[in-house]
DNA sequence: TTAACTGATACTAAATTGGTATCAGAAAAA
DNA sequence: TTTTTCTGATACCAATTTAGTATCAGTTAA
């Protein structure tokens, strides 16, 4: 069972890839060619994501897309919610015989916990942290080659 | 985003079912009927519970299926697994260049967390837990038809 | 005026999902 | 002993989804 399928896979790189940029439009061509994601897939993923607000594009030459939130506002799951809808357990687990009423339904409440939970851990999870997280591997990774094995 | 399929989900329902029932095989066609499941579809279903062992099955006439586990014994990822496999967020999110070390990668660990907690999450919802529930629910309902609205 | 861009959208192959159909064999019951 | 009720195994199917491609139009900078 994969959570994440490729658009939101790419997309999140893409905004990884853009949250580390300096500043200035990136084209989608660039992209990628660094993260290694078809072209024209990628290209779907951006317009996407611009009409969602997470980028903002400029047409033309030396036009391009960057990031149009702060890295720490984008979570995982409004990617998610973009190009896979809300996170939900199951339509509705225990219809008909069994769940005669689904207003104050047991079951139903543990399924919107974890529901719940899931989103929440998603949402911890921002384009900002990951970009953190990165650097902070990157760094270690350059110490470590300093010293030889 | 769907996390349960039709599967999973019907499988789920029908280990309820048989672990509702007081003893003995109960048939296919009855958990069909009762639970409103495509026949040949649950076939196939129980099946697949069959071969990992969560439902103990009986030829010929008379005969039909019921829980190899006790209820509680029988937590909704077992189910998962055998219809959606392993929960897993991402197949390896960060790849190529922008992660170049997967052993020690930090992002890694936040997706696997998520992973881990997913599951330990499900694990916690058991056929029995869900049975308590409904019966709680149950009662609670009957008690309330006593009472004129 | 041309090259480098995005906007919009149509198309496709392959995989997955949800469901159906069939045939064989076991056991109980008639 | 034949018929009925059941599972075992497996092949098939249509619809949808997924992942990716292709095309054309319009915008902007050089
Ligand atoms: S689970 Fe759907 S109403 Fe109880
Ligand atoms: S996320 Fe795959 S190695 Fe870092």
């Amino acid at each position: 069972m994969k959570v994440l399928n490729k658009e939101t896979d790419y997309a999140v790189r893409s905004l990884i890839s853009l949250g580390m940029k300096p500043e200035g439009w990136v084209s989608a061509k660039v992209i990628s060619e660094e993260q290694s994601i078809p072209y024209q897939f990628l290209r779907r993923i951006l317009q996407e994501l611009i009409r969602n607000g997470l980028v903002l594009s400029k047409e033309g030459a030396g036009g391009g897309v960057k990031l149009g939130k702060e890295p720490d506002e984008i979570g995982v799951t409004d990617v998610i919610e973009i190009f896979q809808g809300k996170v939900q357990v199951s339509e509705c687990m225990f219809r008909k015989k069994i769940c005669s009423n689904r207003a104050n339904c047991v079951l139903r409440h543990e399924i919107m916990r974890i529901e719940r939970l899931v989103n929440q851990e998603f949402s911890k999870v921002t384009i900002g942290k990951l970009i953190a997280d990165l650097k902070a591997v990157e760094s270690m990774r350059s110490q470590q080659t300093k010293q030889p094995d």
